[in-house]
RNA sequence: GGUCGCAUAGCUCAGCUGGAUAGAGCAACAGCCUUCUAAGCUGUGGGUCGCAGGUUCGAAUCCUGCUGCGAUCACCA
């Protein structure tokens, strides 16, 4: 790596220029600005207490000392504090020609000393449909996932379905009441779907219940508790907890219609797992380890027989764990799941693919857990990610402003279409390319339009505006990727041959030169993006990436070329361009289509 | 009220561990298809980086206070 070179000369050049010793931190590298000439830059303010000198006499001498000592290092200049390095082409040439036939280029090979990362995502519930937030989640988890391979560690990829609950009781006594036997096949409704209307239903009706109570003369508070259809839902719940195999099978049986809608869903989506936790499988664990806390003296048993752990020297409040009829609360689950997690892997990480609003609960579960003796809890890491909001806030289901999922996806790929047919791209496909390229389209523009925003900042959607494609969006990524297809399948019908190197005497144009500098940066982008969880760092990488080459194809045409050497080099950086943009795309879980 | 997070162009967002005149896209306006795909390229206008202090040779970036917005603080999940 060029930067290794420079840095460690800098040093060199610092002991025998000015006697004195460099620390790491005081030479400090950037790229240099376009409107200045150079590569590389080195700002020079922090050595100047070496150098007891001016900053520009100290950039000068440096600079000096890099010309003459330094093979890769050309010419230099000087710009007030900057030391402005001109690194030769021969250099970059170099890189270009050692790397082109990497086919996996930018990705680290996998360490396998090393335990692997758990990462947790999507975590639905079975009472609904999946939807706007849940594709942030998913997107997120999923790419994540893929960045944290490529940078090369072992990845497991696991959701925990929240399966029991009060919540699935309520679709299951709607559906019982009002259902008249309905199944996703009678209905022509996805299992999910069907589920979740019965959700709402319930609680339609539950509304108009706690309605005639309190005109009857209830209080409000009492009528919301008392209201038969949620006592129904709980004794439901109770029945659930003792096996009643008549409400388990019932329970069963419509999981399992959601199971086979949220299938769907994630297939289109590209989303997948390595395994699936079940809550109802999960609810119980953490119940011995509180009471073995509890026997430590770690944690302590009020009056009325509820567990709490005392988080008071920690910054919190007191936690409760157990409740004072011994039933166990989400913290409590959470902690259970945890430590099968950590065992069932031998996780040497656990990442949570969470929202932002469930900050305060991590912090506790990682501090409980570490009170509880489980030292690998500092390495649990929530990946807080920022609400979906709509232009007037959030989304409710009261108001009717949920965005389904699937309906999105539907847009998405309408929207697609639309947009195809209008420019005419697709006039010669047949209609199976032409549908998969609306999808290829629809579903990237939709990835990228969610993954290229800082995760931990809160974004906005806007159903009345369909997502962009053009400017910095999927499409316009793709339709990159496309266009060099398009010139390589010239290129093989020209029978040119693209495998031998062009050596290192050609002469760059500037936008080839920026172009290539890109291609360079692409492995520490991985590596950065994986540090920071950041699938946006991916994105706007590529962005530019795509962005450069794109002024390139414009402003340097390839075919009409006369040196041989030069066309080949040409196609081989696109070529070169065009498999890192799959790479990053792969990262995003956006596929590419040839031609479009 | 306590805790945490956020605030950059009309809108949506970049800006890596503090470094040069703060960048893109969208929207607006003006150009570029007899030339490898115009979902593209070029140009113009648009900013007190929420406000006020502080640290520093240097602050959108770090610290403090304030304002605004959001989340959270349940014997809910």
């Amino acid at each position: 790596m060029i930067e290794q070179i420079i840095i460690s000369n800098v040093a060199k050049g610092i002991e025998s220029l000015f006697n004195a010793k460099a620390e790491e931190k005081q030479i400090q590298l950037q790229r240099t600005k376009k409107e200045f000439e150079g590569d590389i830059t080195i700002v020079v303010f922090p050595l100047i207490r070496l150098s007891k000198k001016s900053p520009e006499e100290t950039a000068t001498l440096i600079g000096n000392y890099l010309h003459e000592n330094v093979d890769e290092v050309n010419d230099f200049n000087v710009i007030k504090g900057f030391l402005n390095l001109v690194i030769d082409d021969k250099y970059w040439l170099g890189f270009f020609n050692e790397n082109l036939k990497k086919s996996n280029y930018g990705e680290a090979a996998t360490h396998k000393d090393s335990d692997p990362v758990v990462i947790e995502y999507s975590a639905p519930n079975t009472n609904k449909p999946l939807h706007l937030g849940h594709i942030r989640n998913n997107l997120l988890g999923h790419s994540v996932a893929s960045i944290l391979q490529a940078s090369g560690s072992e990845v497991k990829r696991v959701n925990l379905v929240n399966d029991r609950g009060i919540h699935i009781c309520k679709s299951m006594i709607a559906w019982q009441k009002w259902g008249e036997g309905n199944t996703p096949e009678s209905s022509q409704k996805k299992g999910d779907r069907l589920v979740g209307d019965f959700y709402v239903l319930f609680d339609q009706k539950y509304k108009i219940e706690v309605q005639k109570l309190i005109a009857s003369g209830v209080e409000p508070k009492l009528a919301e508790k008392e209201s038969p259809l949620l006592i129904e839902a709980q004794q439901m719940l109770q029945q659930w907890e003792r096996n009643d195999p008549e409400i388990r099978a019932l329970w069963e049986r419509m999981n399992n219609w959601v199971y086979a809608g949220f299938d769907k869903t994630y297939e289109r989506m590209g989303i997948s797992f390595d395994k699936t936790y079940f809550e109802s499988e999960t609810y119980l664990l953490g119940k011995t380890i509180v009471e073995e806390g509890l026997k430590k003296d770690i944690l302590f048993k009020k009056d009325n027989g509820s567990v709490w752990a005392d988080l008071t020297n920690d910054g919190q409040d007191e936690k409760l764990l157990l409740r004072a009829d011994g039933t166990s609360v989400y913290m409590t689950q959470d902690l259970g799941t945890a430590i099968l997690r950590y065992n069932d892997f031998k996780a040497g990480r656990l990442i949570y693919v969470v929202g932002n609003e469930q900050n305060y609960h991590f912090e506790v579960l990682e501090i409980i857990l570490k009170k509880l003796g489980y030292g690998w809890a500092e390495n649990i890491h929530h990946l807080s990610y920022g609400m979906v909001e709509l232009p007037h806030g959030k989304m409710k289901s009261r108001e009717g402003t949920v965005v389904d999922a699937d309906d999105l996806m539907e847009e998405m790929y309408q929207t697609s279409k639309r947009m195809t047919v209008e420019l005419g791209k697709t006039s010669d496909f047949s209609e199976e390319e032409a549908k998969q390229l609306y999808e290829t389209v629809g579903m990237g523009a939709l990835k990228y339009f969610m993954l290229k925003v800082d995760p931990k900042k809160s974004m906005l959607f806007n159903p009345e505006e369909s997502i962009d494609f053009t400017g910095n969006t999927g499409p316009f990524i793709q339709y990159t990727y496309a266009r060099i297809q398009s010139l390589l399948r010239k290129a093989n019908e020209l029978k040119i041959n693209l495998v031998k190197t062009s050596g290192k005497t050609l002469e760059m144009a500037q936008k080839e030169k920026n172009v290539l500098r890109l291609i360079y940066d692409y492995p520490s982008v991985i590596q950065n993006a994986a540090q920071n969880l950041s699938p946006a760092m991916i994105a706007n990488y590529t962005y530019d990436l795509v962005k450069e080459y794109n002024q390139f194809y414009q402003e340097v045409p390839v075919f009409k070329e006369t040196s041989k050497a030069k066309i080949i080099f040409r196609l081989q950086l696109s070529r070169f361009t065009a498999q890192i943009i799959k790479s990053a795309m792969g990262l995003l879980g956006i596929n590419l289509p040839d031609r479009m």
